[in-house]
DNA sequence: AATATAGTTCATTTTGAATTGAACTTTCTT
DNA sequence: AAGAAAGTTCAATTCAAAATGAACTATATT
């Protein structure tokens, strides 16, 4: 019976189910300038009701080894998925995190924490460049720093406060 | 007097402040998701203590062009730079607002709102997939989508929230 | 009207990040 | 201990996004 036509209507929608939530993932990955892969991979763990082999996921995804590997790094590290291994058996299975908390953080966090703490540095270093400028420029010039330092402090709040807003409560 | 040890000095400093002023917001542009050159540009023109002609930019960051000319176009439509034209005078004069407000709306948006707006309409449909799906997988797949869809409510009123808290009061 | 300069457009090129895959290491099994 | 399968690493390749630059249009000057 399983070339009837509610059996293909099945395989259609879980095939589709998984399909569309990888390119979910991997749209998210890219928003928040990660590698699409980390997101399909994920993507393809969070529609599986059971955990995945890595051959299972490569086939699914028709990734690399490579890509897979250290996709299942990073997420694993990130915290949104686990790794776990039954005794007796030589593979890993990988399973996603349904809560998507670590995910979100994780991509916020790997993106723009780098990013503000070197602005941080560099804000300060040119504040004791005024005094060098000529008098004409120094009020200019001390107004913009002012202004950048201003957002670049709420910046730093704000990274928190969206990693409450897109946890659960 | 040009070659004088404070006039070295001074116009050390005000190659310096203006450099890495560029850097500053290149890396932001790159935060976000934009290309470098929006954000060399528009560091330019903060830097800068009086409005640029194009090829005076061109001249001071060496760039192309045709890169100038998009991105000075793409600043401009995000309120983030005016465009000056005096009478009599054939080039335009771009100068920066100093209020980043609209510069950082517009990076956070264009990135953004199209990722979060393509995602909605394929949860909507995932969601029609479900009474296709074998039942022992349906309870599993609402419970999957829920947790995304609930996330995706979230960013949605997240942008907005982002957006006033990066502005003025 | 002719000329010159500013600015735009878009097909081609460049660049850098992501992916690949082959060689390697680790871990399990007999 | 040897063999096999899982997983890692990283130099080389691929690919997409950004930058270039030459041809074009628009606008001002004589």
């Amino acid at each position: 019976m399983s070339g009837s036509k509610n059996a293909d209507i099945v395989a259609t929608a879980e095939a589709t189910l998984q399909r569309e939530l990888v390119v979910v993932f991997s749209n998210l990955a890219e928003l928040f300038g990660n590698p699409r892969s980390l997101g399909e991979i994920y993507g393809v763990l969070f529609a599986s009701e059971h955990p995945l082999s890595m051959e299972e996921i490569i086939r699914r995804l028709n990734i690399s080894k490579g890509s897979a590997s250290q996709g299942l790094r990073q997420l694993e590290e990130l915290g949104a998925i686990f790794r776990e291994k039954e005794d007796g058996t030589r593979s890993h299975l990988y399973a996603a995190r349904l809560e998507l908390k670590p995910l979100l953080s994780g991509f916020l966090s790997k993106r723009l924490v780098p990013g503000l703490s070197g602005g941080a540095e560099r804000l300060k270093r040119l504040n004791d460049l005024i005094p060098d400028l000529p008098r004409g420029a120094q009020p200019g010039a001390r107004l913009r720093l002012q202004r950048i330092t201003k957002w670049h402090k709420r910046a730093g709040t704000f990274l928190p406060l969206a990693q409450k807003l897109l946890q659960g409560e």
